[in-house]
DNA sequence: CATTTTATGTCAGCCATGTTGACATATTTT
DNA sequence: AAAATATGTCAACATGGCTGACATAAAATG
């Protein structure tokens, strides 16, 4: 019985191959962190009778003061309507304000209020607890790695402008 | 005017310290990285109809051969009725098939037919490519690192579960 | 200055997927 | 024989995605 060679070359991304199967783990690794990650902030949004969209428009606005609507749209992947629904709830329960551009008076810049600044504190708080104790325990040379890659798994059109989000982005390597 | 001195030790998790803010920025790009890593999957699963839920479930029936309701109900963390409604669709349509347990015959062990590995296969492909771009993008070791801090990010309790199901976790330091 | 484009808000309605709680069935365990 | 377990199912509800249409105010353009 004739086993055919396995051919040389760049490693498969197929999963019959061991490096596949390394990549399938990887991701279901992905998984779970994510599921628990997310789990902290969920408790304390649901004290508020808040969801996870909330969250995201909270830490946006928290890390972008003075953004804009659409620039909040373009970051979210959502649609208007979507945003326009949570949004309105957070402006009504005094956690985001809105202020009309000085240049551009179509604009409606966001800000967190005090409330605001305070729930931000709160969901972000066990979030950073968490994360700082899993690159502790991963080792030196961790956080870099993992910047490094979360950042490749960005889309290669959005990547330029994540890494001028993201202020310490690692160097990219040519 | 006084200043109030820092006070040494370990360093801060708060964000008003450059470590927190360095915590933050790596948080977000969670978020961007996994926005982006889901949305291959998301336009390949609007032609068959299916949602985000069907490709959890499709990814772990494929890597559990023979698994229980119970377990996967365990892996997702969502109520029997959410699983029933996506599993329902799956089993109708030919991509999972059920088969009575032998031992325990109240059991309805799960296993994917040939069209749902093909689907499996469709979804798992490029994120497959996309995480191993990243990777080696990355650099040496960061396959380990990336491993490590997400193993370190899930739960406590659940750690031990999730480094069962990934065989090739990394070997915990002490 | 008249027109067009842009930024935002809003309405009505649909769909996917999460939730709860109750209850039914078959099977295993005690 | 009774209790516990694994699964399925029903009704009902909430969140947060989506579409498409339309309105307003302000800016940009010819």
């Amino acid at each position: 019985m004739v086993v055919p060679a396995k051919p040389l070359g760049k490693p498969s991304v197929d999963r019959r191959s061991a490096e596949g199967d390394r990549l399938t783990e990887a991701i279901e690794l992905l998984f779970f962190a994510y599921r628990d990650f997310i789990s902290d902030p969920d408790e304390l949004l649901d004290e508020y009778g808040f969801g996870r969209a909330h969250h995201r428009v909270v830490h946006f606005v928290s890390r972008n003061p003075g953004i804009t609507v659409a620039e909040l749209l373009n970051i979210l992947r959502i649609t208007k309507q979507s945003l326009a629904r949570v949004l309105k709830q957070l402006i009504e329960r005094g956690f985001v304000a809105q202020e009309t551009g000085k240049q551009d008076r179509r604009q409606r810049l966001l800000y967190l209020t005090v409330s605001g600044r305070e729930l931000e504190e709160r969901l972000a708080a066990p979030q950073r607890a968490r994360v700082a104790a899993a690159l502790e325990k991963a080792g030196p040379g961790a956080e870099d790695s993992w910047r490094k890659v979360l950042l490749g798994l960005v889309n290669d059109e959005d990547r330029a402008e994540v890494e001028h989000r993201i202020a310490k982005a690692p160097v990219e390597q040519h």
